[in-house]
DNA sequence: TAACTAACATAATCAATAT
DNA sequence: ATATTGATTATGTTAGTTA
């Protein structure tokens, strides 16, 4: 991430969440395209969005922010006459919303075609632009699909809020959440049972779990389990919460119906690496063993394990978090 | 067929960037 | 310092899927 360099004649930069600033040729282009169709359908951003080289779910933000734009101006009237040409002449809609066809084919549940999300979700219900992105590779499920579902799903289980997740936020001196690292509980016992979703679930709706820091050492996944709530991570150097956190080794594989950690060993050519430091990991087994009030016995695959070195994987994690963390930037 | 939920929408707001 | 604008939130609607 370069925050140095200066936007001037680049395309567009990303930004630590992963912002885009258009070009202005690229914004001659939308706005173009807006007036003709100010609701496109989905093969239609996908088009906007290939000819200007952006993701499609990029194009439909532009096209939110701007129908509020217009509206603002007031020029919502007008676009009311607009909305629903070219079409293909569907029955008007109620309201914006795009009719039958002109929508995406409704995917199926994610939960079917893995518990990626799911666990992700039940991990954190805030994803940032980098973790949503793991994910969304790990199940070839869309990053635009992922973090509606996300949208969904905190409208079903309201667990946190806005302002809790960003009081949680470890932030880097200059006032960006560099590490965001949830340390609010959810407790599943509140949650409605509107749906099969947590009895079918891999844990019980009486559990309640924590987050996890993750790091990769030497092959072993070692989770940094809160051993309690941090209060006020605002401002607070990222190397003070870590001693609030338990080391669990986990191992790979077990479960079939387990995907493998969506934490890249491999960090690959993602725009955001920062972020998925402190988030993007899959907790492996089962969450029973995340109650930090029960002081549970670490996962099963631990009992095989030697705890000097577990300790010493933890002793080295710290150490390279500590060596590679950069307070000017809150992360590596 | 009812319940669930993906895929949309809006308004309000935050925050990065431009002026 | 302020305006602009991309991104995210909460909340609501529609319609496809599933039990």
């Amino acid at each position: 991430m370069d925050f140095n360099s200066t936007p001037s004649d680049k395309l567009q930069k990303e930004t630590w969440q992963g912002r885009i600033v258009y070009n202005q040729s690229q914004k001659s282009i939308l706005q173009a395209r807006f007036e003709h169709d100010p609701y496109p359908e989905k093969a239609t951003r996908k088009q906007w969005a290939w000819e200007i080289g952006v993701p499609e779910s990029k194009i439909q933000i532009w096209l939110k922010n701007h129908r509020a734009k217009q509206r603002k101006l007031g020029f919502s009237s007008s676009l009311e006459e607009d909305k629903t040409h070219g079409q293909d002449q569907p029955q008007p809609c109620t309201q914006e919303y795009l009719c039958r066809g002109a929508r995406q084919d409704q995917t199926s549940n994610p939960r079917s075609q893995s518990n990626v999300p799911v666990q992700a979700f039940e991990r954190k219900q805030f994803l940032d632009i980098g973790t949503r992105a793991t994910p969304a590779k790990q199940t070839a499920i869309p990053e635009s699909r992922i973090q509606m579902w996300f949208q969904d799903q905190r409208s079903l289980y309201p667990g946190q809020s806005r302002s809790e997740h960003v009081n949680s936020s470890v932030n880097s001196p200059n006032g960006r959440p560099g590490l965001t690292v949830q340390q609010h509980e959810i407790d599943l016992s509140t949650l409605p049972g509107r749906s099969h979703f947590l009895s079918s679930s891999s844990f019980s709706r009486s559990q309640s779990f924590q987050p996890v820091l993750p790091c990769v050492i030497q092959g072993q996944t070692v989770m940094m389990q809160p051993m309690q709530v941090v209060q006020g991570g605002e401002d607070r150097p990222f190397a003070l919460t870590l001693g609030n956190y338990m080391p669990v080794l986990l191992t790979m594989g077990g479960d079939p119906d387990t995907p493998a950690p969506f934490w890249p060993q491999h960090q690959e050519d993602h725009q955001d690496h920062q972020e998925e430091t402190a988030t993007g990991v899959l907790q492996l087994g089962d969450y029973s063993q995340s109650q930090p009030e029960h002081k549970k016995p670490p996962p099963q695959d631990l009992g095989d394990m030697d705890i000097s070195y577990i300790l010493q994987c933890w002793d080295e994690a710290c150490q390279a978090l500590l060596a590679e963390w950069d307070p000017r930037k809150g992360t590596h």
